[in-house]
DNA sequence: AGAGTCAATGTAAGCGCTTACATTTTTGGC
DNA sequence: GCCAAAAATGTAAGCGCTTACATTGACTCT
């Protein structure tokens, strides 16, 4: 009734070609179960017809999807944005397509956004970060969608990760920080409340201070969201203290750049008045003057082998928590803290 | 038969509420045409059971998903990340979730992931740029799937976009480079072949060329994928030109921030020996040093604006092309072409 | 009190596909 | 050529939902 041939289907198919609906569907699914003239009637039948299966009838009957959601705070960042690019680009490889949905760090949109994809169907899920209400994790267990949880690595959890210890990865720059003589240590750092990356970074740096003999609540924590803005403001006000710290240790590169150039308006000079010190290395770090000391995460690789981890969990088989591992990159903002006799801007 | 109690479905809920699935179907997509107190009945059983409704057997029953596809070049590009979390966000406003996909330039992967997008009965498309074989065109229309085309403006052409034009775009930038004196011009272009948005901005430069008393074949163009890198070995070999421009024109800013990174590496002196301009004003630019000169093109503005206006397409409201206005940035790495005495670094 | 309305609910027929099971055809050994 | 086993195909029952249409009461109006 519709204004001309509307969409063909599986009936239409099977008419046109003269078979039932079942060998039309098993041409599609198991091509070899047939008979090689019956599979060339079909084939040309639906080619004639421009068929293509609907989606949902498919998923319904199937009761799969091949489909798997992402649920990460939000695609406007450099580091998610790679992951997520390489994690699609290997689920295409595997037959898989991405549902993403962004939950902006807040955890109610990011449980809604499980419900929905749940909903969907989706055969598999992608989520950030370790820290989440438990009930999330039972409704996941109840309905039976595999969860993996990514940008973290914990072991000896019932969920599986790809990552790595966040805490463990900050531990390098924060002994290096402090080999280097810094006593009096700043931290811009994204909220942690709802963060467990985040706070990661910021304990590990509380820690090593603890066994190097400084006084953890000496450490003068900024919280702000990722932006540069933000990173520039807290830069500001870390330098408004009473005695302005001479290290800035940044939660990821983001805050970083802003803290450097906020300091350039202020002219004031990094690495010799402050130090400043990132976390992701992302292209911007070494596009940075100078270039950024950071820490450097495979943001990238960590996409891929999620996709595979992925699959092999939609399929059923083991997987285990895998480990990445970061490293220390030593470039231009980090240097010996300032002496008293340099305390202008050079 | 399932280890428990399975996902739950209307007709569990039904049982449950003592009343018909019809029933249940209205309470949860129509309210207001059920007594208070079924409605009340109904959602204490929807609660008590946990349930959530079958997205496909619901789309597949209604013939509408409310999802909408969006098949972008990568993600792994700030301004389609950026415009994309937008839409994103505009979408979720509207009710309505978002498969992405991403064609990595790659006509064939698009279409392909068009077909994918119209098998899952996507109600809407969003598609970046105009250029495309017209069978894709004839598809979309057959299915009559709605497609918004973002990223560009065309007037006078049965396709509805939301963007701007990205030659008239790129005029301003042209002229002022040109009324500064300079006449041997490097422009720096992704592939133009299958991008109209690349080939736009180049063919404006030669237009003012060629209206301003320039040969337009004089035009050095190199074409190379988008990332830093490809920026900073095309800038390398217009250095190596037996007479290097005076300008690097660059067809977007991460093309430019690698001239300019090369630049630096070459100790070659921006603006002072040779200029570089960009265009897109994503962040980087002006976290560049000195800051890019580009052209801003308002990218989460067209993501929330391409949301709405996908949002009327799919209910059949008439919409018209959207176009966006851009403006020249003037920063600082555009001067005045160098003279015959300043051949060297400054 | 009876007819006519209208709101509230139920009935049941699909939506387009998959798949267990039944049926038919082919194949190969003798 | 005949028969059993294997291969190819058909039949039909759903998958979990929506919705046109039918039914049931409760009310209003005269």
């Amino acid at each position: 009734m519709d204004q001309q041939n509307s969409i063909p289907t599986l009936a239409d198919v099977a008419r046109k070609a003269g078979v039932s609906t079942a060998t039309v569907s098993r041409c599609l699914n198991s091509p070899n179960q047939l008979s090689q003239t019956t599979r060339a009637k079909v084939m040309s039948a639906v080619a004639e017809l421009g068929y293509a299966p609907n989606f949902n009838a498919q998923s319904l009957a199937a009761r799969r999807t091949n489909t798997v959601g992402a649920i990460i705070p939000t695609m406007d960042n450099a580091i998610f944005a790679r992951g997520l690019q390489a994690f699609q680009e290997e689920l295409g490889n595997l037959g898989k397509t991405l549902i993403v949905a962004s939950s902006s760090y807040r955890p109610d949109l990011e449980l809604e956004h499980i419900r929905t994809l749940a909903a969907r169907g989706a055969d598999g899920l992608l989520l950030i970060g370790y820290h989440r209400d438990p009930e999330i994790y039972n409704f996941l267990k109840q309905r039976d969608v595999p969860a993996l949880i990514a940008w973290t690595y914990q072991r000896g959890t019932d969920q599986i990760s790809i990552g790595f210890n966040n805490e463990k990865a900050m531990r390098p720059m924060a002994e290096q920080v402090i080999a280097l003589g810094h006593k009096n240590i700043g931290f811009i750092s994204a909220p942690t409340e709802e963060n467990d990356r985040a706070r990661d970074r910021v304990n590990s740096v509380r820690m090593i201070m603890q066994s190097s003999g400084l006084d953890p609540r000496g450490l003068k924590l900024i919280e702000t969201p990722y932006s540069i803005k933000n990173g520039q403001a807290a830069f500001e006000s870390l330098m408004a203290l009473d005695t302005p710290p001479t290290v800035a240790m940044c939660g990821n590169d983001v805050l970083a750049v802003g803290a450097l150039k906020q300091a350039k308006e202020m002219a004031i000079s990094v690495p010799h008045y402050i130090s400043i010190t990132g976390f992701d290395d992302i292209e911007l770090a070494s596009l940075a003057e100078p270039e950024l000391t950071t820490i450097h995460v495979p943001h990238k690789a960590m996409g891929k082998i999620a996709a595979q981890m992925l699959g092999k969990m939609i399929d059923k088989q083991m997987v285990e928590s895998h480990e990445l591992s970061t490293g220390l990159r030593l470039r231009g903002t980090l240097a010996e803290p300032r002496t008293l006799n340099h305390i202008t801007a050079a």
